[in-house]
DNA sequence: GAGTCGTGGAA
DNA sequence: TTTCCAAGACT
C-alpha cells in the first residue's frame, strides 16, 4: 500500500459518509461486509444520479422487494412505475433483466468483474464497483469523481475522454489491496466531499500535499473537457382525455428509446414542426406549455385537453407519480386546465 | 468514437 | 434564465 493510499483510508475511516447502502469503515474492518443486492441496486440508481435524488428510491425498493429474487419476480409495469421519476429508463429495464438472470442462475451475484460485466446494465463501472465493494475485491473503480481526483492529483490537462485511459492507469496504481472496497469509496467520497467539481475545498483535502493541480492552481479548472453541442428545441402536442370517472388516456412506450417502457400520454412526435395527433376525436382545447429539458434537446409541449363522456380501450385512473417526470408535468398542467373548465 | 438516454439542484 | 453536471451503459 502506498503511503497516499493509507492517507486516504485514514481519512475515510474518520469522514465516511453514512449512506443507507453502505457499511462503514469500523465495520468492514471487522469483516463484515454489505449485501451485493443492495450494493448494486444502489450503483445501478446511482449512475448519473445524485445521492440525493437516488436515497427515497433505494428506500422504496428495498422496501418493496428486499431481495434480488423478489425484484426478479416483480411485474414489469410494478418496477418501472417505482423508478418513475429518477430517469434514464432503461436501467430499470436492465434491472430487471439483470435480476432476473442472477435468479435464474444460482441467485447469487458473480463475484468477479468479468462476471458481473456479463449482466445486464452492468458496465466498467459499476462492475469494479460491486467487486470492490461487496467482494472487497481488488478493482479500480473510474467514475466521474474518481476521474476529477485523478485529474488534479496528477494535473492531467488533457482533456475527457481523451485521457481516460491515463486516468485509469492512475487510479489503478493507488488502488490497494488491503481495504480495496472502502478505497473505492474514500475516492468517491473525496471527489463528492472535497474535491468538488466547482470549487474544490483544498484546504482541508487529506491530499494536499501532493496535489499537482493545487500546485499549480489549477484544480477547479480541471478535468477539462471537451466542449458540448447546443439543445436544439424540439415542439410536440400531448393530449389529456379524461373520463367521468377519472380515468384518462394512457399509453405505454415502446421498448426502446426515450421513456422507454414507462407510462405515457399520447401525442404527436417531438421534432422542429410536429402535426398535431389527437388520439380520438373529441373537443380539444388548449391547456398551455410544459417545458422540460432532456440530455440533448429542450421539449415544448402543447397540452390539450378534453372531457369525454366514458372512458374505453386505454383509459386507466393513474397516479401522477407513476409518470416520468415530463409526463407527469403535462398530466398535471392538463388536470389544472379541466378543474378550472 | 460519437449519440442516445432523465432529472433536479446548484451556481 | 441558462448551463453544468451526478457513483455510466448501450449502440
Amino acid at each position: 500500500m502506498t503511503d497516499l493510499s493509507a492517507e486516504l483510508l485514514a481519512w475515510y475511516d474518520v469522514h465516511a459518509r453514512r449512506l443507507p447502502w453502505r457499511v462503514p469503515p469500523q465495520e468492514r474492518r471487522a469483516g463484515i461486509l454489505p449485501d451485493p443486492y443492495r450494493v448494486w441496486l444502489s450503483e445501478i440508481m446511482l449512475q448519473q444520479t445524485t445521492v440525493a435524488a437516488v436515497i427515497p428510491y433505494f428506500a422504496q425498493f428495498t422496501e418493496a422487494w428486499p431481495t434480488v429474487a423478489d425484484l426478479a419476480a416483480a411485474p414489469d409495469e410494478e418496477v418501472m412505475s417505482a423508478w418513475a421519476g429518477l430517469g434514464y429508463y432503461a436501467r430499470a429495464r436492465n434491472l430487471l433483466k439483470c435480476a432476473r438472470a442472477v435468479a435464474a442462475g444460482d441467485g447469487h451475484f458473480p463475484d468477479t468483474e468479468a462476471g458481473l460485466m456479463a449482466l445486464p446494465g452492468i458496465g466498467p463501472y459499476t462492475a469494479a464497483a460491486v467487486a470492490a465493494i461487496a467482494f472487497d475485491r481488488q478493482a479500480t473503480v473510474l467514475d466521474g469523481n474518481v476521474e476529477r481526483v485523478m485529474a488534479r492529483l496528477h494535473a492531467v490537462e488533457e482533456p475527457l475522454p481523451d485521457s481516460k485511459e491515463a486516468l485509469r492507469a492512475h487510479a489503478a496504481l493507488l488502488t490497494p489491496a488491503e481495504r480495496p472496497g472502502d478505497h473505492a469509496q474514500a475516492v468517491m467520497d473525496l471527489g463528492a466531499t472535497i474535491c468538488s467539481p466547482r470549487s474544490p475545498a483544498c484546504g482541508i483535502c487529506p491530499w494536499r500535499a501532493p496535489c499537482r493541480a493545487r500546485a499549480e492552481g489549477i484544480a477547479a479548472e480541471l478535468p477539462r473537457k471537451r466542449a458540448k453541442a447546443a439543445k436544439p428545441v424540439r415542439l410536440g402536442y400531448i393530449y389529456l382525455a379524461r373520463a367521468r370517472d377519472g380515468a384518462v388516456l394512457v399509453e405505454t412506450r415502446p421498448e426502446k428509446g426515450l421513456l422507454g417502457g414507462m407510462l405515457g400520454l399520447p401525442g404527436s412526435d417531438w421534432s422542429a414542426a410536429p402535426e398535431p395527433a389527437p388520439p380520438l376525436a373529441a373537443d380539444w382545447r388548449q391547456a398551455g406549455e410544459v417545458r422540460h429539458t432532456f440530455t440533448h434537446f429542450h421539449l415544448r409541449l402543447a397540452v390539450l385537453v378534453a372531457g369525454v363522456p366514458e372512458g374505453g380501450p386505454g383509459f386507466r385512473q393513474v397516479p401522477a407519480r407513476a409518470f416520468p417526470t415530463v409526463m407527469r408535468k403535462a398530466y398535471l398542467a392538463g388536470l389544472a386546465a379541466l378543474e378550472t373548465a
